[in-house]
DNA sequence: GATAATTATGGAAACGTTTCAATTTCATCT
DNA sequence: AGATGAAATTGAAACGTTTCCATAATTATC
């Protein structure tokens, strides 16, 4: 470990005005009024609503405001405002590449409209959750997106019931007047499992989430549908949903592997879940696509290059980050109570080289 | 796209309190020292300093805020308080893994102090990155943990010298006095370089960051050592450094695979490179370690699973995270100047299956 | 039981904005 | 020129805390 120092002073930000002011105190907007000898109400004025002040004033003013270097504070701002321009983005884990692209969609949208975003991980437990959500509403942001870690946790429940600030719901589904985002899981896993069925797949299994959140259900539930359009029978020893997690998905996926008579096909739903299934796959030398065919679910490094591409359910990640910012913004606009809003995104089958027709 | 609503009512807090209130207004201090028969003061240091209040109106108090709901409000606390518990983390972007698991780690000790964080995600531009220095300095942030995007750009300097707020370098080398958490790159390189030299290897090639930021120089300064060191001639013209990007790696890569003296390992130093690395070698049909050895650098699902793991170049991702943090805390809670801290950890090459000795 | 020392409390002044009613200024119309 | 109304400005009151200083209540000391 090296330490060092450098020893030049820190710069003393120069006013520059003719008023002197013996310490380097921020200058105030009452500052400002003094040196350009209009009253505060003014200046205020001329920052908020500069068409509502004289051309002349106006000059006056923002001459001040440069020699002071004047900003306003955006504490005092956020307390008489009683807003923060600021939003809460809740999610169990930023290394999560997709919650990290939603981020950036979201960030991207917000930021144009002058918000700016807390990034809360809370590691997938509830009771951090629950503080987040708490502390948002108390003053700390002025809306909050959410991708709860469940959809039955009685705490998180209770604070969703009573917020206080508008909130929209990502990828989760519960009966309450809170706008979501969703998205069409169980189309894009009914297409997946219809498509591995036509290659004549039969032990096909499923590992994904569990059933405390949409997720999970739905893409169990297209999984079940292909099966049974197709008439056949559904292989329930082979649905694993429990977790998103990478070590569930290498866990499962270990113990698939390892079956008698084990899968032929894989649909590691989730994008952590992969990386697990992978991990298995390598431990235990089997590879993709000749000795067991792979889907994977969301765009990914991993996923589009692991050895190839691999064929995977994609959906839209910028649509659903602005969308979400977009239904908040609404909310945040203030104008008008609209109605609560679900907005479902569809998904859709990328043909990589996972998949092969099973081998007679 | 489906839209539904529920038409459930939005349910009204009650403050089952004696003291019935017309409107949902949030409560404040002064609500409960009325209820509670005290004084304004009185509750808010029942609130900040519960041992310098008698346990018998402590009692009072306390039952009180139960009853009304009570939680302080933020804004004013910070208007007041004159710090926001906020600390800004300012990076290029967020879907780079090793950004994530850095911001986790400052989180996580954040966040144990009481302090939220804002994720600014500038996507590489000096613009929005002054445009976030900017914002977070004037009352929305108490500190700000940087990984700048250039270390010459006059904007983000300008503002670097005259920050009000405590900064920390992450990764950074600038001429300010500004604590900094860095990494020995170049000691890493020299090892990784070195490792290849002996394996046989003479036509390596380097793909990084330009000499803008640290680890661009540093990085290159390494590589260029081993060879020194070895009493061998620098091979020039496979040094690439001029940027991070997936792109820039695919770029390079393709034009290095395509020379008539192709090299015989790539050290793509970089965690977005080595998936533009990756992709050039899928596309040209070249496969590692038999065609062309590889090394990385920070561990990724990627390195870690491509077709197996990666030789790489680590770094304690949770440790230099914490430590930025811990800096900042210090700076934050105010106990005296300390002199400027600058802290560089150690890198370790991790031995993965991405390289053979050359072919004689 | 009186006085001094200590500890708890009350009341009011901040903190830096925005906003609103009241006032002043200015241009226009008769 | 005086009346009228619109436009621009002022001054003060919020916003909800914390933090003083002064006072009141309690405890300790003799």
């Amino acid at each position: 470990m090296v330490s060092a120092t450098w020893h030049e002073q820190r710069h003393c930000v120069d006013k520059g005005t003719g008023v002197t002011k013996g310490l380097d105190k921020k200058a105030t907007i009452r500052d400002v009024a003094r040196v350009s000898g209009v009253s505060v109400g003014t200046v205020s004025r001329s920052l908020n609503a500069p068409d509502t002040v004289k051309p002349d004033t106006l000059g006056k003013v923002r001459a001040a405001i440069q020699s002071l270097g004047f900003t306003p504070d955006f504490r005092a701002q956020n307390m008489r405002r009683r807003n923060t321009m600021t939003v809460g983005f809740v999610i169990d884990d930023i290394a999560n590449p997709w919650h990290a692209s939603c981020f950036k969609a979201v960030d991207a949208e917000m930021r144009e409209k002058g918000f700016s975003l807390y990034l809360v991980s809370t590691n997938g437990r509830a009771s951090e959750e629950a503080a987040a959500i708490d502390m948002l509403q108390h003053g700390r942001a002025d809306g909050v997106i959410m991708t709860l870690n469940n959809e039955q946790d009685a705490r998180t429940i209770k604070r969703l019931k009573e917020l206080k600030i508008p909130g929209v719901l990502l990828d989760r589904d519960i009966p309450l007047d809170i706008d979501a985002v969703l998205t069409e899981h169980a189309t894009g896993l009914r297409q997946a499992t219809n498509y591995l069925i036509e290659l004549g797949h039969r032990r096909i299994a499923i590992i994904t989430a569990g059933s405390d959140i949409r997720p999970g259900r739905e893409r169990v539930r297209g999984f079940v549908e292909a099966f049974e359009r197709a008439g056949l029978p559904v292989p329930r020893d082979l649905i694993r949903s429990q977790s998103l997690s990478a070590d569930y998905g290498f866990r499962e996926a270990t113990t698939l592997l390892q079956m008698p008579e084990r899968p032929t096909a894989i649909i590691a739903a989730g994008n952590r879940i992969l990386v697990g299934v992978l991990r298995a796959m390598q431990q235990q030398g089997v590879s993709v696509p000749n000795d067991i065919s792979l889907i994977a679910c969301d765009r990914s490094d991993v996923a589009m290059l692991y050895p190839g591409p691999i064929t995977l359910i994609d959906r839209p990640v910028e649509d659903i980050g602005r969308t979400a910012a977009q239904l908040l913004l609404e909310r945040l606009d203030g104008k008008g109570d609209r109605a609560v809003q679900r907005i479902a995104f569809p998904t859709h089958l990328i043909m990589g080289g996972s998949c092969l027709p099973v081998r007679k």
